[in-house]
RNA sequence: GCUGCUGUAGCUCAGAGGUAGAGCACUCCCUUGGUAAGGGAGAGGUCGAGAGUUCGAUUCUCUCCAGCAGCACCA
């Protein structure tokens, strides 16, 4: 910084202005304002953008200094600064492992290395040693902008094929940085902190470690990544911690085999056995859908499972979906008495296919019989079983599976009630899911892919419709341009459940072109024929995937009038078993799901078993509820007890049993 | 599908080259107990499937199947 060298002038976040000579530092801005600004600097915002406080300002800018209050830049370089600590600490331990990515994700980070041996939790408790060591030193961190030649010589000749690839896939027009911590150097964007001991000792923690492709490409290198997650603080990294651990207590697939709702195996991967209890779940969600489907304007159907491969060809699905389909082969001229399937007769084979979805059984609905405009929308509704071959690392529980149910329709209908038709749709979807106990949802509206079939008019249309519908019924959302299906744009419902998790359950699209693939028309008031559109719909997904995440919404203690088993009646002694009996009567008579218990055992094991298979409410008799003809309740979740005549808690729980459309 | 890990009693898990063990659950007996585990006894397993090495495999090797984590997938 001489005399006559070029000034520029920064801005303040308070508006006011200073002039530096041109090429100053952030770094030296803050030293500008005062000494303990310097010190607390982590790095700057620099006309909006992220900027490391050693990188020279060369324009008029405006600056703002971060500190470690500013929650959002510490966070990431933070993380950032642990990726490449992690990095280094991986090859001082093992100097022949390869480095490639390393960035930030959500509450941490991840880099992926290429190494023979995979690494092993010993390896990242070896690792975490060494970062401590690292970040104990307060190595400072320094950069430098190399040009291209460099770095790829500097790569080449340390033996780091991924760099290279990596310097060589950068724009030509983008700066190449370099980092380095202590002696340790890395290819990066940056920015970073300025010294290693910036990053707080104990609010960070290696998680796991798993295999990822190489540049996210199945067809490349298989690498491997070490995740970490870090915090400002530790009682952040230990709530987090926390959230891991009820995210866990909450597994469906636990509290399905405890609760003895439902259970898989290995002769039908991907589809589930339902048990009684999980059964009556199931049932009774459907139950309510039905309900709410038939009050909301929908006809029911059912289509056919097995359908010939002549209907997926003529949907496209045979071209573009068949590696998810189960093809199923009939010899047709079997006559049923011979079972040795080694002499089928593959002149008389015919392919068929278990349906994956049931939008082109839907058309063949609607195609019987001619449709006049005065038909539309037509509401056609299946809780349509389908089969999708999900690749196996793809399963999940009941989450993700090979066989399910939607509780699918598809809205037939002209242009010009799509709209209406979609706001009908946000506010059926958004009572049922009130009612389900999910009081709050996200939309995000997804628009035209690159590739797609149809006029750019027809886009234009469709979409206003969407947009203009959801703002009708007073919603926000957020938009995902180039995210929608290739025949239409499509709107997804996201629900957060207890513990702060993101589902995308709910669907909306709109879909001109499988009807004309099918060849649907429906007469117009013209006398003419016209084409209708075809609205994909659904609001809960599929049925086990929308169990399992009420399950975990709820831990298993599902509203009452979900909860499989509502009530036990528990005898304290034998001489109220009669009674058990008549209060159990009585309450079944009345709608409640109530089951009588009067083993031969403490009412402390009884309590205790029943509150562990989170049976809402315990009704407790002995001697004095016999005589009086009341019973002791005891609610899930509740220490105290109450009593209550039979009369009384009859008609409550009654009540509580109800659906909520039904109260 | 890919990488890694795992597969032993209904569940949770221990174990070792010489044909297996715990706790809970289950059955029976004693106990009639007032709101989260009363006491005792008993029964229960082709150690995921197949092949190989070995005198001998559930244990070692290979292949397959399934599960778990992540990646990829989710027109």
């Amino acid at each position: 910084m001489h005399d006559g060298q070029p000034q520029i002038s920064l801005t303040f976040p308070d508006g006011t202005n200073r002039s530096f000579p041109s090429g100053v530092t952030p770094a030296d801005v803050a030293a500008a304002i005062s000494t303990s600004l310097r010190k607390k600097a982590i790095s700057a915002h620099v006309d909006g953008q992220h900027w490391d406080l050693q990188w020279p300002i060369d324009a008029d800018a405006e600056i703002a200094i971060n500190t470690m209050k500013d929650a959002a830049p510490a966070l990431e370089l933070i993380r950032h600064d642990l990726a490449h600590i992690m990095a280094r600490a991986v090859q001082e331990n093992w100097p022949e492992v390869n480095v490639t990515i390393g960035p930030v994700i959500d509450k941490g980070w991840y880099y992926d290395f290429d190494r023979a041996e995979p690494f092993t939790p010993e390896d990242l408790g070896a690792i975490e040693k060494k970062m401590k060591e690292i970040i104990n030193a307060r190595d400072p961190v320094t950069t430098e902008v190399w040009d291209r030649a460099r770095a790829v010589a500097h790569y080449e000749a340390n033996d780091e094929p991924y760099k290279v690839e990596l310097v060589n896939s950068i724009p030509g027009d983008e700066p190449l940085r370099m980092y380095w911590h202590g002696n340790w150097q890395d290819l990066c964007r940056g920015p970073h902190l300025q010294h290693t001991g910036q990053v707080p000792a104990d609010s960070w923690k290696l998680m796991s470690v798993a295999g990822a492709y190489w540049r996210g490409d199945s067809s490349r290198q298989m690498l491997q990544r070490i995740y970490g997650v870090a915090f400002q603080s530790r009682e952040e990294l230990k709530s987090y911690l926390h959230f891991l651990e009820e995210a866990e207590r909450r597994d469906h697939r636990k509290l399905g085999r405890e609760m003895d709702l439902f259970h898989m195996q290995e002769e039908a991967p991907g589809q589930v056995f339902w048990h009684p209890d999980g059964w009556t779940i199931y049932t009774t969600l459907q139950d309510y859908m039905r309900r709410k489907q038939r009050a909301g304007g929908y006809r029911e159907i059912n289509t056919p499972q097995v359908v010939d491969r002549k209907l997926w060809e003529a949907s496209g699905h045979w071209d573009k979906y068949q590696h998810h389909m189960f093809v199923v082969e009939v010899d047709e001229s079997r006559d049923g008495e011979d079972d040795d399937a080694s002499v089928r007769n593959t002149d008389q084979t015919r392919i068929n296919a278990l349906k994956p979805m049931n939008c082109p059984c839907h058309v063949q609905v609607f195609n019987q019989g001619l449709k006049s405009y005065r038909d539309l929308p037509l509401r056609l509704a299946e809780f349509g079983s389908c089969a999708r071959f999900e690749p196996s690392g793809a399963l999940h529980g009941i989450m993700r599976v090979r066989g399910f149910t939607q509780d699918d329709a598809h809205i037939f209908c002209s242009e010009d009630q799509i709209q209406h038709e979609c706001a009908r749709f946000i506010a059926f979807l958004a009572e049922v899911y009130r009612e389900l106990g999910f009081d709050d949802f996200e939309i995000r509206f997804a628009t035209r892919p690159e590739k797609r079939v149809g006029s750019d008019e027809s886009w234009d249309y469709v979409e206003g419709a969407l947009e203009k519908a959801i703002e009708a019924v007073g919603r926000d959302y957020t938009l995902e341009p180039g995210d929608g299906a290739f025949y239409g744009p499509k709107l997804d419902f996201y629900l957060t459940d207890a513990i702060g998790r993101v589902w995308q359950c709910g669907t909306f699209q709109v879909d001109p072109n499988l009807p004309e693939r099918l060849g649907a028309t429906y007469i117009g008031a013209d006398g003419e024929k016209h084409r209708p559109y075809m609205l994909h719909r659904a609001v809960l997904g599929s049925f086990e995937r929308f169990i399992g995440i009420l399950i975990e919404n709820w831990e298993g203690k599902l509203p009452f009038w979900l909860a499989p088993r509502q009530v036990v009646v528990a005898s304290i002694t034998s001489e109220a078993d009669d009674y058990v009996q008549e209060v159990v009567g009585r309450l079944q008579a009345a709608g409640v799901r109530a089951e009588s218990d009067t083993r031969n055992e403490k009412i402390n094991y009884k309590v205790r078993e029943h509150s562990v298979g989170k049976v809402p409410v315990i009704l407790a008799c002995g001697a004095r509820e016999v005589a009086d003809r009341s019973v002791s309740v005891r609610r899930l979740g509740q220490k105290q007890t109450a009593t209550a005549t039979l009369d009384e808690i009859t008609a409550e729980l009654a009540r509580s049993a109800t659906p909520p459309d039904l109260l």
